[in-house]
RNA sequence: CGGGAUAUAGCGCAGUUUGGUAGCGCGCUUGAAUGGGGUUCAAGAGGUCUCGGGUUCGAAUCCCGAUAUUCCGACCA
C-alpha cells in the first residue's frame, strides 16, 4: 500500500466517544469508525487485522479436520422457538418481520441451524463424527454496547459445532477444539487463560472460556500459582481463607439503630466487625420474592443463586413485591420472615451475629443459626480476595479478563430440541452430542491492542499486525530518496512481502508518529543517505534504529 | 430498562448563566520557506448551532417535546 494515494488517515485527538485504550487507538488509527452505538466499519487496516486472526483460527480449524460453511445471518424465527431460546434471548436478539409478515431474526449465535444441516448428514453413528465451523456475523442487541470492539452489537464470530455419537466422542471432539484454540491465541502472542465457567443462556454441560488478561476486562478471572486452578468469578467455589471463631451463644438482644439501612452504618453505629453481620438481599426470582442472607462482606452471586433453585432470572425486588412480604428494607432480617429465605452456608458457621430486626430502626445482636428458619442454604456468594483455592489450599489470585473464547460441551440439549437423532449399532435412536466453539475477532483484535500499546499507539504482534514494514520517505521531493523507497517497495511487494511505503508530502514527524500510532512493527527510514545506499531499521518496540545498507536490509528481511 | 451528562465546521471544544452579526485550536485549500520527531508565514474555504414545536421585534442561548451519543447498575464472543 502506498499512502498517498490509499484511503489512510489518522486522528490527532483521542476520540471523545470512545471509552477504552483499545477502542480509542482504533479510532484514532484509522482501523475503525463508529456508526452508531455498538457498530463499527471495519476500515482497511482494520479488515487486515481481521483477516489476519480469521487466517490463523482458520488454519488451525481447518488442522482439525472441521470444514467450514457459511450461514445465513437472516433467519426464519422458527428455529429459535423451535429451541426454546427466543424467550432464552430474550430483549437480546434482533427481531424483523418479511413482506408476508412473517418472523424473522438476526442470528445471534447458530447452534439451530447447524444442527439443522446436520440432520441431513447424520443417519446413523456411522455418519460421525464431523466438525462444521464459519466466520459469521452475528447480532446482539446488547443493553449496553461499550469499550470499543469489546462490546457491541454487530461483530464476526467464528464459530464450530462437533456432533458425536456419545459423550465420549464429545470429550475427544471437544478437547480437539480446545487444543486448536490454545494454538490459535498463543500464536496471535495473546496473554490469557482458560477458566470454567457458567453455561447461561448456552446451556449444556460445561463451558471453559479464554480470558485474555487485561484491567478493563468485564470479567473477573480466579487462578491459583500453585496449582492448575482458574475460574470464573462467577462460579468459583467460595471457600473463605479466615474461619469465623466458634463462640458459646449469648441471648438474642434487639438493639435500636436509627437510619442505619446499609451494613455499613449498621457495623459503624454499633462498633461491630462487618465480618459479624449478615446482610439481606431482597430479590425478585421469577418473580417470586426471595430473601437472601449473606456474610456483611460478601457479594451476591446471581448465578450460583440461580443454579441452586433453578431459576433464570433474578433482579432486585420492587415495592410491590417486597410488599407480597413483612419484610423491611433496610431493616430485614431472617427472624420471623414470612417468605422464601436462602441462607449462604457461612452463615450457619457464625455465632453472636448481628442482622436486622424487621422493624424499622431496629437490628439484632447476639444471633445464632439456630434463631434462624430457611428454605435453601448453599454457596451463594463470590469468592473474594483472601480466599483459598479450593483444589490446593493456597491464596488465590484475582485479575481482570476478557473473554475471547468460549468452548462449550453443550451435550444433547439441541438435538433433543430440534429432533437431531442417529441410529445406533443395535438400531436404537438416539440423541447426537454436541458441542460449540466460539471465537470474537473484533474482541480479540481489541483485546491484543490493549495488551500491546504504549503511549504513542499500537504495537501488533508480527502475525496480527496488517503489514510488517513500513517505509518511510524523510524528504518527499528529494528524487535519490523517492527512488530508492520505491525501489525497495517494489522489489518486497514483489516478493510477497507486506509492506506500506509512506510516500506523503508531510514532514518526517507527521510520518515517524503515524508509523508508531498505527503500530506497525518494523519501520524502514529511507533519508539522508538513501544516495549511498544506506537506510535506517527499526522495529517498533527498539530503543534506537540501525544503519544497513540495502542488500543487508533484503538479508534481514529474509528475501535475499 | 433505572439514574446522571452531552449534542455548535472533518476532529476536539468555547459561546447558553444575562436572547442582539457564528467563534477558537487542529485538520483542509492556495502560495512561499522548510525537510530526521505533529515546522513557519501569508491568504482562504467550510456551519439548517441534533430534530420538531413554542415564547419574542429578534433564539445556539429561554420553554415544551423527540432523537442520538455517553457514563454508573443486570447479559456474552
Amino acid at each position: 500500500m502506498k499512502l498517498k494515494n490509499a484511503y489512510f488517515y489518522t486522528l490527532r485527538e483521542d476520540a471523545r466517544d470512545e471509552d477504552s485504550i483499545s477502542g480509542n487507538l482504533l479510532v484514532k488509527a484509522g482501523y475503525i469508525k463508529k456508526t452508531s452505538a455498538g457498530v463499527y466499519m471495519m476500515l482497511p487496516l482494520g479488515l487486515a487485522v481481521q483477516n489476519k486472526i480469521e487466517n490463523i483460527i482458520r488454519r488451525h480449524m481447518n488442522e482439525t479436520g472441521a470444514q467450514e460453511v457459511k450461514m445465513p445471518a437472516l433467519i426464519a424465527a422458527e428455529y429459535y422457538e423451535e429451541s426454546g431460546r427466543m424467550k432464552g434471548f430474550g430483549p437480546s436478539i434482533f427481531k424483523l418481520k418479511d413482506r408476508n409478515d412473517k418472523d424473522m431474526v438476526l442470528g445471534p449465535t447458530h447452534e439451530e441451524l447447524f444442527a439443522y444441516a446436520a440432520k441431513s448428514m447424520i443417519k446413523s453413528y456411522k455418519n460421525m463424527p464431523f466438525n462444521l465451523y464459519q466466520f459469521q456475523t452475528k447480532f446482539r442487541d446488547e443493553p449496553r454496547a461499550r469499550f470499543g470492539l469489546v462490546r457491541v452489537k454487530e461483530f464476526v464470530m467464528k464459530d464450530a459445532y462437533s456432533f458425536d455419537a456419545d459423550e465420549k466422542g464429545l470429550h475427544e471432539s471437544y478437547m480437539k477444539m480446545f487444543n486448536a484454540y490454545k494454538k490459535s491465541f498463543d500464536e496471535m502472542g495473546i496473554n490469557y487463560r482458560i477458566v470454567k465457567a457458567d453455561t447461561g443462556v448456552m446451556g449444556g454441560l460445561l463451558s471453559e472460556e479464554f480470558q485474555a488478561i487485561a484491567p478493563l476486562g468485564e470479567d473477573t478471572v480466579i487462578y491459583c500459582d500453585d496449582c492448575d486452578y482458574s475460574s470464573n468469578l462467577e462460579v468459583a467455589k467460595t471457600v473463605r481463607g479466615e474461619k469465623h471463631e466458634k463462640k458459646d451463644p449469648l441471648p438474642m438482644q434487639e438493639v435500636e439503630t436509627p437510619h442505619c439501612e446499609s451494613i455499613e452504618a449498621v457495623a459503624k453505629y454499633l462498633h461491630i466487625d462487618m465480618k459479624d453481620t449478615v446482610k439481606a438481599l431482597l430479590m425478585n426470582v421469577d418473580g417470586e420474592f426471595v430473601v437472601f442472607f449473606i456474610n456483611g462482606e460478601r457479594e451476591l452471586n446471581e448465578s450460583k443463586v440461580l443454579k441452586l433453585l433453578k431459576a433464570s432470572e433474578i433482579s432486585f425486588a420492587d415495592d410491590a413485591l417486597i410488599a407480597t412480604s413483612n419484610a423491611v428494607p433496610g431493616y430485614c432480617g431472617p427472624i420471623g420472615l414470612n417468605c422464601k429465605v436462602v441462607i449462604d452456608e457461612e452463615v450457619l458457621e457464625m455465632s453472636n451475629f448481628c442482622c436486622g430486626a424487621n422493624k424499622k430502626g431496629f437490628h439484632c445482636i447476639n444471633v445464632n443459626p439456630s434463631d434462624i428458619r430457611y428454605d435453601v442454604c448453599g454457596d451463594i456468594v463470590n469468592a473474594k480476595e483472601g480466599d483459598l483455592c479450593p483444589n490446593c489450599g493456597k491464596p488465590l489470585k484475582f485479575t481482570k479478563g476478557i473473554e475471547v473464547g468460549n468452548t462449550f460441551k453443550l451435550g444433547t440439549k439441541y438435538s433433543k430440541a430440534m429432533g437431531l437423532q442417529y441410529a445406533d449399532v443395535e438400531n436404537k435412536l438416539q440423541d447426537v452430542w454436541m458441542g460449540s466453539y466460539g471465537i470474537g475477532l473484533g474482541r480479540t483484535m481489541a483485546a491484543i491492542v490493549e495488551q500491546n500499546h504504549d503511549e504513542k499507539g499500537i504495537i501488533w504482534p508480527e502475525n496480527i499486525a496488517p503489514y510488517k514494514y513500513i517505509i518511510l520517505i524523510m524528504s518527499s521531493k528529494d528524487e535519490t530518496q523517492n527512488k530508492v523507497a520505491n525501489d525497495l517497495y517494489d522489489k518486497l511487494t514483489d516478493k510477497g512481502v507486506e509492506v506500506i511505503l509512506d510516500d506523503r508530502d508531510e514532514r518526517p514527524g507527521v510520518k515517524f508518529n503515524d508509523a508508531e500510532l498505527i503500530g506497525i512493527p518494523y519501520r524502514i527510514t529511507v533519508g539522508k543517505k538513501a544516495g549511498e545506499g544506506i537506510v535506517e531499521f527499526k522495529a517498533r518496540t527498539a530503543e534506537a534504529a540501525e544503519e544497513l545498507s540495502i542488500e543487508e536490509l533484503l538479508k534481514k528481511i529474509g528475501v535475499e
